[in-house]
DNA sequence: GAGATCACG
DNA sequence: ACGTACGTGATCTCT
């Protein structure tokens, strides 16, 4: 079998994986997203062609005889991002950094390089694979040259191949007859001008029929139609120049030598650093073996036998009490000893790793006489001598280990999550490589997509390892995390915030909350006999059956059939969201109809069917709260979600009556009043919006009074709705076209609106200008308890994105802080029911809003109690003020 | 698996 | 000129 060498055209590549790869930002600012989807694309054709030889071409800046030629005919080509062209020289370092030699000459595109070098290689023998965003190259493709054409789509990339026959298959032409075409056709992208009037359609028509662009001239009399063979006779010369625009040199003097472009192991200690400084840790683990810890894996075992394990346990019960004698002739024992903790767990329990130190890492199987319930009992004993258990999900372990002892913990998620709350997980491969600079197997590398049952039949020992990887590195990564976050000031924020919230949110979970069933049953049913009469008069009207709740049908049937004004919107099709239908609803039934259909399913299909799935063996829904998802702070709440049961209609409020508590206890409801706005007021220190609040009155409208420069009593309910759209606004990142829509004005107008209020509140302007510039400095914003939240959009130079990243440095802070207080809330009043002996239990967090199951003789303790720690978790320049209510259910108690 | 839609704060 | 409010999660359709 012949050699293969794979040419890459750098720039085109490098430009498709700009776009094809959401931004990517390293901790320094630096953009990475198009080198990094570069790598990848790189890695994947390696991967299948398993080629000898590697180059990739560029364009050296020079200007070039095409170029000059282009330039005297139409100007100067638009330049690209910012973000794109940092990336070049950075792209060109990387490749040069792993050997990888480049293929730059001036005065050469490299276009020119490709074609060239390309021919020269299938002439010395070999099967060459030219890879290029570009179908220009499509003129190369012989038998023995293939042109591939990634395309990235939503981060996957397929790649679209070209031998002689595929361009005659897809174009009708041959290769070099991709030539006639593009230079019939023009390229605006590659400043090839063309013949105008001539598309993709009559080029190929001409090029099938004539051959080339010299014999169609010949014959240009018989061409049809008429408009074609004038606009080639007019413009003979730019038929020319496209023709010689559009060839691609295959000759260029280039010196090249094969030896060089062999490829040899990419790996070495600069490129490792580089990819470390670029953060590229899937790339770091993908090829670089080398430098993989590889020799962790030594101090990884495995026990299966229960004396064993026993002896394990008993050698960690005796190293420890040693430890304590010593500690008790010297100092304070502040140095806890710890262990990292991994289990594997799924339906089933499998077994558990502990890591001792970096030497000792062991997996213990759940098998034999090692039973379940045995580990269950050694770990309790681990933690009644003191040891520290550091792992990535306590919450989770406690949902298997029950135990109260907080301090015996220290959850590495966590502490990652106050470091970047801004990643979507927290894994222990990630973390190895952030904070211990450490490259090891991920576990999609160690057992790939296979779920945990299967793959523990199947890869026993890649289990074993996985979850040695992970305790290895929990034991390990909280030291330098805890660094960190004492470094940033965020200490406080983790050992007595999110650490003391697991172990409450851990009792809300467990609590559950009590659904009446058999009424959401009915509910359902309801709803369901409404649907389907909704249903047939949509279908009568439309003149058809068709599925509504497809936007894609709904949009043809609705601005196609029956020709509604209003169409388009979106990239795949017309826009069927709520707000646009409501416009048309005034003036068609079918629209008020589909607007109902929509608001009924959607309450049968997640509220009424959706949350009786959820309801256990105990008649109770026990939602997950998590605590390491939102960017600002907030926690949220999945399967079921009910931080969104409907409030504000009523036929969804209905819901809520059968959210209903325990025989003998009744709900309490409080939520703070404008949370948000109060700690705006705080934080700005503007002392009008302070004074308003301490007036305590009606804050829109008293907001409207002052803003509009009238008595508080002659407030209209229009101009007290304008002022309260400007107060959210404001809390959300204010915007004049946010707000216009919000508003239905015009951006004009809203922009009138948001000068004023900030001329009312001076030190409001004053404070989320200030947000926005520090951030733009510090990468950052942060609350009033130091919770922190990076954003890289800040530094693109997109406007969108700095637009946005504007909103959330103003927004960000406000909604964290608001965060910050509901959870301190949270705690004490948990542990205030708890350490009181009281029945009563806290259930759910809204974000603003607490529900407390109440034991009816304790109501008006736990009322009390409630409302204090809730206006107490804070001390701003405004009260926090808490309205409460109680009710036989969810309904009545809001 | 992404996009559209819609439920909440 | 650009094209939006901030933060979430579930369900459905369709590629």
């Amino acid at each position: 079998m012949s050699k293969k060498i794979v040419l890459i055209d750098g720039h085109s590549i490098l430009n498709r994986a700009f776009y094809g790869i959401p931004d990517l930002t390293n901790y320094e600012g630096k953009h990475t997203n198009a080198v990094y989807g570069f790598l990848n694309i790189l890695f994947s054709i390696l991967e299948q062609e398993k080629p000898e030889y590697l180059a990739v071409a560029f364009d050296l800046p020079a200007p070039t005889f095409r170029h000059k030629m282009f330039e005297a005919y139409k100007g100067t080509r638009k330049p690209a991002p910012a973000e794109f062209r940092e990336q070049v020289p950075l792209m060109k370092e990387v490749l040069t950094t792993m050997g990888i030699p480049l293929l730059m000459k001036e005065g050469f595109e490299a276009d020119d390089l490709l074609g060239t070098i390309g021919k020269r290689c299938e002439k010395e023998g070999l099967e060459v694979t030219i890879v290029s965003g570009d179908r220009d190259l499509l003129q190369l493709a012989t038998d023995h040259i293939l042109i591939r054409i990634p395309k990235t789509r939503g981060g996957k990339t397929t790649i679209e191949d070209y031998h002689t026959k595929d361009v005659l298959e897809h174009y009708q032409v041959t290769p070099l007859q991709i030539i006639e075409l593009k230079a019939l056709m023009g390229d605006t992208s590659d400043n090839i001008p063309g013949i105008p009037g001539v598309g993709e359609k009559t080029a190929t028509k001409l090029i099938v029929e004539y051959g080339s662009i010299e014999n169609a001239y010949e014959h240009v009399e018989e061409i049809k139609p008429n408009k074609a063979k004038e606009s080639l006779q007019n413009h003979y010369d730019m038929a020319v120049m496209s023709k010689k625009l559009a060839t691609i040199d295959i000759d260029s003097p280039v010196d090249f030598s094969l030896d060089e472009a062999k490829i040899t192991d990419f790996y070495n200690e600069q490129v490792y650093e580089l990819f470390k400084r670029l953060e590229f840790k899937n790339l770091l683990g993908r090829f670089m073996t080398d430098a993989r810890e590889d020799d962790l894996e030594e101090t990884f075992s495995e026990i299966h036998d229960f004396a064993e394990a026993d002896n394990f346990f008993t050698d960690l019960g005796h190293k420890k009490s040693e430890k304590k004698s010593n500690n008790d002739e010297g100092k304070a024992s502040d140095n806890v000893d710890s262990l990292g903790i991994a289990w594997l767990l799924q339906d089933e329990f499998y077994g558990l790793a502990i890591s001792k130190d970096k030497e000792h890492t062991v997996f213990i199987w759940a098998e034999g006489f090692i039973s379940e319930d045995y580990l269950k009992d050694k770990l309790n004993s681990l933690i009644e001598k003191g040891y520290q258990l550091r792992m990535l999900d306590v919450k989770a372990f406690l949902k298997w280990v029950p135990s109260g002892r907080q301090d015996c913990f220290a959850d590495v998620s966590l502490a990652a999550y106050l470091m970047n709350p801004l990643k979507s997980s927290y894994t222990y491969d990630d973390l190895a490589k952030e904070y211990l600079s450490m490259s090891m197997a991920s576990r999609e590398e160690l057992i790939g997509k296979e779920k945990l049952p299967k793959a523990i039949v199947n890869q026993p020992d890649k289990c074993a390892k996985l979850a040695c990887y992970e305790a290895y590195v929990c034991g390990q990564v909280i030291d330098t995390l805890l660094e960190k976050l004492e470094e940033s000031q965020m200490m406080k924020l983790y050992t007595d915030m999110e650490m003391p919230l697991l172990f409450t949110l851990n009792d809300m979970e467990n609590a559950g909350v009590k659904i009446d069933a058999e009424s959401l049953k009915e509910y359902g049913d309801k709803l369901g006999i409404r649907i389907k009469e909704l249903e047939q008069i949509i279908y009568n009207q439309a003149g058809e059956e068709f599925n509504i709740n497809s936007p894609k049908q709904l949009g043809v049937i609705l601005f196609e059939k029956m020709q509604l004004p209003g169409g388009k919107k979106t990239k795949t099709g017309y826009s069927t969201a709520a707000d646009i239908l409501e416009k048309l609803a005034p003036e068609y039934g079918i629209v008020t109809d589909i607007l109902e259909y929509r608001q009924l399913t959607k309450l049968k299909s997640t509220y009424a069917d959706g949350l009786a799935n959820y309801i256990g063996s105990d008649g109770r829904i026990h939602s997950t709260f998590n605590q390491t998802i939102t960017a600002t702070g907030r926690i949220s709440s999945t399967e079921p979600n009910l931080q969104n049961i409907p409030i504000r209609m009523e036929l969804g409020r209905l819901i809520r009556k059968v959210f209903i508590p325990e025989e003998g206890y009744v709900f309490l409801d409080a939520d703070y009043s404008q949370i948000e706005l109060r700690v705006l007021a705080h934080l700005s220190g503007d002392e009008q919006l302070i004074e308003a609040y301490n007036q305590a009155q009606d804050i829109h409208r008293l907001t409207a009074s002052q803003v509009f420069h009238i008595p508080f009593d002659e407030v209209t309910s229009l101009q007290r709705r304008n002022a309260k759209a400007v107060n959210f606004g404001i809390v959300y990142g204010i915007s004049s076209f946010g707000l216009s829509q919000d508003l239905s004005i015009t951006p004009k107008e809203a922009s009138a609106y948001i000068k004023k209020y900030f001329e009312t509140y001076p030190k409001i302007k004053e404070y989320l200008d200030g947000l926005v510039t520090a951030a733009k400095e510090e990468g950052f914003v942060t609350s009033m308890f130091h919770r922190r939240r990076p954003i890289p959009e800040l530094s693109s130079s997109n406007f969108m994105q700095r637009s946005f990243g504007e909103r959330v440095a103003m927004n960000s802070p406000i909604q964290g802080t608001a965060a910050d207080i509901i959870k301190i809330a949270m705690i004490r009043v948990n542990q205030t029911l708890k350490s009181g002996g009281f029945k009563s239990r806290l259930l759910l967090q809204v974000h603003d809003e607490l529900l407390i199951e109440t034991k009816v003789e304790e109501l008006e303790e736990v009322s009390a109690i409630l409302k204090k720690e809730m206006e107490d978790a804070a001390h701003l320049a405004v009260a926090l003020e808490v309205d409460m209510h109680s009710g036989p259910n969810w309904y009545e108690a809001k």
